[in-house]
DNA sequence: GCCCATTTGTCCGTATGTATA
DNA sequence: TTATACATACGGACAAATGGG
């Protein structure tokens, strides 16, 4: 069962998503299986729905879930080829030092990947480990 | 002078994004200026801080702007761009060292974009200048 | 088509801690 | 030390999307 410290120094949202993420890695969370909800996610971990959802973006930003409005947060399949669409912007920019923190990237260069939607939205993932492919 | 709608479709979070964005692009807000302060710019939009956190962290995920804890947000460099063609792939790479010659990318952390086309031939940019857009 | 419960999205307010100058 | 600015966390409220009846 998942223990949450809201005195240790590593941030409540962090061990959230440190917990789900077990979860996910265990097979407890299978991919295409959906995630609690915030609310059931607010009385199991006894924090604020900020709190969840701030768990909830940083597995996002991991590539390991993603979230439909009006159903739930998926678990997502390890997947690093994009597809590319028309009017994508593709670039690298540096790693936010959260982000180095996230994803383990504490040595050495730290670049992402970001593809950003013609609508404005925008998905990020380490550079080492990501490529979009322009569907012909 | 930026409006904000609250009453608009547009989240007002992407509404404060957007009119700080095209300070950036209309060269007000130049690349290694701060922008102003959170508290600032909650008077100036009659935004909750929430709503400008959430803003300028689109903005940095856009690879725009980046934080300072203590000290600000920061405009970054901008960015020149390549068109990318049906077939292509894009991806992020350190630097060879004849890049770091040719490109002048002497200090710490240097990624090169590439993109390969379909046949073979590949190009590649200093990341931090260049940016692939999919034509529509 | 409509209504309704569920779930996520957005927005506000407040408080406290941490980092920087 | 003090002031400023960002980070985290709590609370509440209403809107929008989805799917089932």
């Amino acid at each position: 069962m998942a223990v949450i410290d809201p005195e240790s120094a590593v941030p409540v949202y962090k061990q959230v998503a440190r917990a789900l993420r077990e979860r996910i890695d265990r097979g407890e969370l299978q991919p295409g299986r959906v995630l609690p909800s915030e609310q059931h996610l607010q009385q199991e971990f006894g924090a604020a729905r900020d709190t969840i959802r701030r768990a909830i973006r940083h597995l996002t930003e991991l590539g390991l879930v993603h979230t439909v409005p009006g159903r739930g947060t998926f678990v997502r399949a390890g997947t690093t080829t994009v597809t590319g669409e028309p009017g994508m912007r593709v670039f690298a920019r540096p790693a936010t030092d959260a982000e180095r923190a996230r994803f383990d990237l504490s040595e050495g260069c730290a670049y992402m990947l970001v593809a950003e939607k013609a609508g404005g939205e925008a998905e990020a993932w380490p550079a080492d480990a990501a490529e979009v492919r322009i569907s012909e």
